[in-house]
DNA sequence: CCTACCGATCGGTAGG
DNA sequence: CCTACCGATCGGTAGG
């Protein structure tokens, strides 16, 4: 489908308009022409503005969803457990850094309802980073700390990679691993 | 000075719409009904949109770099320097959380030649951490790290704070100091 | 996918 | 600080 492709086309161009110049400063004529067509041939594919900016954002929830379930469904221990949601995070990050800087920096012009669905899906995935802290917490596997700053803190340490391969370079694997480390040793008792 | 208070004024309004909105989304119409006058009347206490953006933004960094300052003088140990350094980078936003929140996100839409001003001053205060955090690896009191990558991870896990003010509550100054131990201890040796 | 065009709104100025 | 207004640009539609 010739349709489709053209749609993909344009929903990666937007991300990468969104992301360099931010939502609300890129027009519509600068997507056009970043895909090579007028603007009113936009609507061809796509509903409105807002709908593409959506389309990113809740295909990145969805991403995140997908790479964490297997470690909240799995056996490991917290520490571990934690180490393998932050490289989950990491890898869906770092796949896509366009798009997760639309979905970190962007949401906020989601408009209603929508912007209700996104709040509530944010805050379910948080949840799951607490719930981990909260068992190593019990176990006492992890110090006494606040779960829910900690969730912020963790993921916030974690979200400036997006940033970095543009700046400096795209962190490798191991520099991941060491952002993880920094923030679990961070964490857990002694 | 009548003139000089309603700049300033103009100037909290504008990090409050610029803070919620973004400063693309946010109109001098906007701004004009938040300070109770019409658009037009704005351009007799500030040059144009952007300016109001620049003056918040470099009033921000100059706020960063006179908290440091001292820090940075110091004698300190690498470690407590850290935490004294993060302190103080903590007290900044938290008592301009709005301010902060457009210092961090909006920068962008500095225009040149200004911007470039802008990015050299931010880059000479991550060096400061930086600096730190390499006396520290120096005298083996820090793990190897990679500096680099370690400061935008200090920086990162504190900055989100100014956010949570609005959707959790103000941290404490103990739960700032929470945070603090949670990267200091991740990055120490054991 | 284009031409032609819409009403609304933008940042900003003139003149008082 | 206001009224009146400017040219430019916005997201989007009609009709082919």
């Amino acid at each position: 489908m010739k349709t489709v492709a053209r749609k993909d086309q344009i929903r990666l161009k937007a991300q990468t308009l969104f992301r360099e110049r931010g939502y609300s400063a890129t027009s519509m004529r600068d997507l056009a022409d970043g895909v090579g067509m007028e603007a009113a041939s936009l609507y061809n594919h796509i509903g409105s503005k807002e709908e593409i900016l959506r389309e990113i954002c809740f295909a990145m929830a969805e991403s995140f969803f997908v790479a964490i379930e297997p470690v909240m469904q799995s056996a490991l221990a917290p520490k571990e457990k934690l180490r393998a949601a932050m490289a989950a995070h990491f890898s869906v990050i770092t796949a896509n850094a366009d798009a997760s800087a639309v979905f970190l920096h962007e949401w906020r012009h989601i408009g209603e309802p929508y912007i209700n669905d996104f709040k509530l899906m944010r805050r379910r995935y948080e949840r799951m980073f607490r719930t981990i802290l909260e068992a190593g917490i019990e176990q006492n596997i992890f110090r006494n700390i606040d779960p829910v700053l900690a969730t912020h803190t963790l993921l916030s340490a974690t979200n400036w990679t997006y940033e970095s391969y543009k700046t400096y370079r795209k962190p490798t694997a191991d520099e991941m691993q060491e952002i993880a480390t920094i923030l679990i040793e961070g964490i857990i008792t002694r």
